[in-house]
RNA sequence: GUACCUUUAGCUCAGUCGGAUAGAGCAACUGCCUUCUAAGCAGUAGGUCGAGGGUUCGAGUCCCCCAAGGUACGCCA
């Protein structure tokens, strides 16, 4: 469609003298397909040619000509275009089958470098639902940055210090065992921690303890180091269970552990710089001027803060990675953090604090109230998983019971559903979790499109063993030519999502993909067809849909399913 | 109190830079399986785009004001 659109602007631009890039992106689709496929607002024009937009549209159709464009309209100051079935048939759909998987690619990127802070769940807790957020959205932008040429760099930024590092350490030494963790894994460490904050409620003493413990730890005791380093591991066990369900690789496991070291160097240069307040004990950066609160670097005790440990994480990003853009993916409530941090940096004489972006997204709550590790309502993304998958089985059970890969695919549409449930949405919403929507596999749903796919590929499998004309027909039905209009607009939409930051373009454009093929797939006998030319067609168009099905469900972390 | 976000069909949400008659899914109702996967397809019904002003050829979209809900605001991360 790029091209198409390029050669229409191109046309008129030189024509009449107008601006190439303005007609670009005023070249709209129409609201009906009775007004054409492609529209041209012509009010703007209106003062520059000094007509009228009717009179401007008419003089346009009097004029067009483009190659692919086979008919033009005026309508009330609207310049329509009728895209050539000669052009979608042939041009388009070779163009998707000749590039395949990189159909929707770009190399805008240049190979620049972006680093992408996401999931960076916290040691010894649960992953519960409230990660998914950071994960998906923060991974699928990953794939989707690749996708247009960019040097992708993934950190998982792990919580693995802190005071809570000292309150685990505190609880395993009073009531934990080593057989006891190594049985029950993440979910033991998370019942000490749990059993933790029961007692030390009632008894300020056990607060001293985890303190103690991490101070110890701080200063390297060989027993809590041990401790430490393997309770990271039996975390990490866990948590890679779980990013290898989502198709998930980190490049970097960084924890803020790794800066502890980091941060004196960058709280010197504050000082140099004169940016360093006291102020009721505690040491800050005033942000008055900025219309913000203070932030603080150090606690009235001379400790360290969650602002310091980023200041020396920023830094050293960018020293290690030398970024086009760093993204810290995490919830709309850190809003003002991230905008007092790059405003700090900023005043640190940091020229590249401009390229750090939050990528912020709407809380999840359970039943109205939010989702927290110490709260009774917290649901783990892992039973939640479960649960899908365990539906997706029954489902199976009835409709194709002797499936090859049962298990794998059960597992695959099961995680998709929850994966597609999340991702449709806009990221700013919030979302208030209900199970009856998540676990909904009609319409508008990760099982759905999944479906489609996999009919998709059946189609394709069986077709394998059909004489195919080496001679290709063209568009007969209508049902094939939206198709390939929808498959038409994936690299736009592809763009979209980039500037947009926003996966669940992807997540719309898919669904919009999925229905429209089963339209087709309703409508037109594909290997059934009485005319074998016919028959090539259909049968290329739906590998067309393979592909970029396939394409858009890997960018938004879905795994692809041959069968169902 | 201050700042930011949200508000579109009964519910959950799309709606591009302002452009033609505001669109999907769920739920409800009606049809379609001897034909390539019915987790499907077709159809009916459902709207004062939170309220009120303004900008203009044109506003769900931009500006102002108000309201409701959410989030964050100094020693957690």
């Amino acid at each position: 469609m790029h091209k198409l659109k390029t050669n229409i602007s191109q046309f008129l631009a030189q024509k009449y003298n107008l601006s190439e890039n303005d007609l670009y992106s005023s070249l709209d689709y129409p609201p009906d397909k009775k007004m054409g496929d492609l529209s041209l607002p012509c009010f703007k024009l209106a003062k520059s040619l000094r007509r009228s937009p009717q009179a401007i549209a008419e003089m346009f159709v009097c004029d067009f000509f483009c190659e692919g464009i086979e008919h033009v309209e005026s309508v009330n100051g609207y310049f329509n275009l009728y895209i050539s079935n000669e052009y979608l048939s042939k041009s388009l759909l070779d163009d998707i089958l000749n590039q395949g998987e990189k159909y929707g690619s770009s190399d805008i990127g240049e190979k620049k470098n972006i680093v992408i802070d996401y999931s960076s769940p916290n040691v010894a807790k649960p992953f519960h639902l409230g990660h998914l957020g950071t994960t998906v959205i923060g991974h699928s932008l990953k794939n989707l940055f690749e996708f247009n040429g960019y040097n992708c760099i993934g950190i998982n930024h792990l919580g693995d210090w802190g005071t809570s590092m000292g309150k685990q350490i505190a609880a395993y030494k009073l009531w934990g065992n080593r057989e006891l963790i190594e049985e029950k894994g993440v979910d033991g460490l998370v019942e000490l921690y749990i059993k933790f904050h029961e007692v030390a409620e009632n008894d300020e003493k056990y607060f001293d303890m985890a303190r103690n413990e991490f101070t110890k730890l701080e200063n390297g005791d060989e027993e809590n180091t041990e401790l430490w380093k393997w309770f990271i591991s039996i975390s990490l066990e866990e948590f890679k269970i779980m990013y290898k369900q989502l198709d998930i690789v980190f490049d970097h496991y960084i924890g803020e552990s790794f800066f502890s070291d980091k941060m004196t160097s960058q709280i010197e240069k504050l000082r140099e710089k004169e940016l360093l307040k006291v102020d009721d004990g505690a040491t800050i950066v005033d942000l008055s001027e900025y219309n913000m609160p203070p932030c603080i670097i150090l606690k009235r005790d001379g400790s360290t803060l969650y602002h310091t440990r980023d200041i020396a994480s920023a830094v050293y990003r960018h020293d290690t990675f030398n970024f086009d853009r760093v993204l810290y993916v995490t919830a709309a409530g850190q809003n003002l953090y991230f905008k007092q941090l790059f405003k700090v940096l900023e005043m640190m004489g940091y020229d590249w604090a401009d390229k750090l972006v939050h990528i912020s997204y709407g809380t999840m709550s359970f039943g109205g109230s939010k989702l927290g590790t110490r709260g009774g309502n917290s649901i783990w993304l892992k039973q939640l998983i479960n649960m899908s998958i365990e539906k997706v089985r029954e489902i199976m059970k009835e409709k194709n019971p002797n499936l090859v890969n049962f298990d794998e695919t059960a597992e695959a549409v099961g995680v998709g559903a929850i994966v597609y449930y999340y991702l449709s949405n806009g990221r700013i919403k919030d979302i208030d979790f209900k199970f009856e929507d998540a676990l909904n596999f009609d319409g508008n749903t990760g099982p759905y499109v999944q479906y489609s796919y996999a009919r998709a590929c059946s189609v394709l499998e069986k077709a394998k063993n059909s004489n195919i004309d080496f001679e290709i027909g063209r568009i007969s039905e209508l049902q094939e030519r939206e198709l390939l209009l929808t498959l038409a607009l994936f690299p736009e939409k592809i763009k979209n999502a980039v500037s947009e930051y926003e996966p669940s373009v992807i997540t719309r454009y898919i669904y919009e993909l999925a229905s429209s093929f089963n339209r087709f797939y309703h409508e037109c006998q594909i290997l059934n067809c009485s005319d074998s030319k016919t028959a090539a067609f259909r049968i290329r168009l739906t590998e067309a849909v393979k592909i970029v099905l396939g394409k858009a469900f890997e960018l938004i972390c879905m795994k692809k399913t041959e069968r169902i």
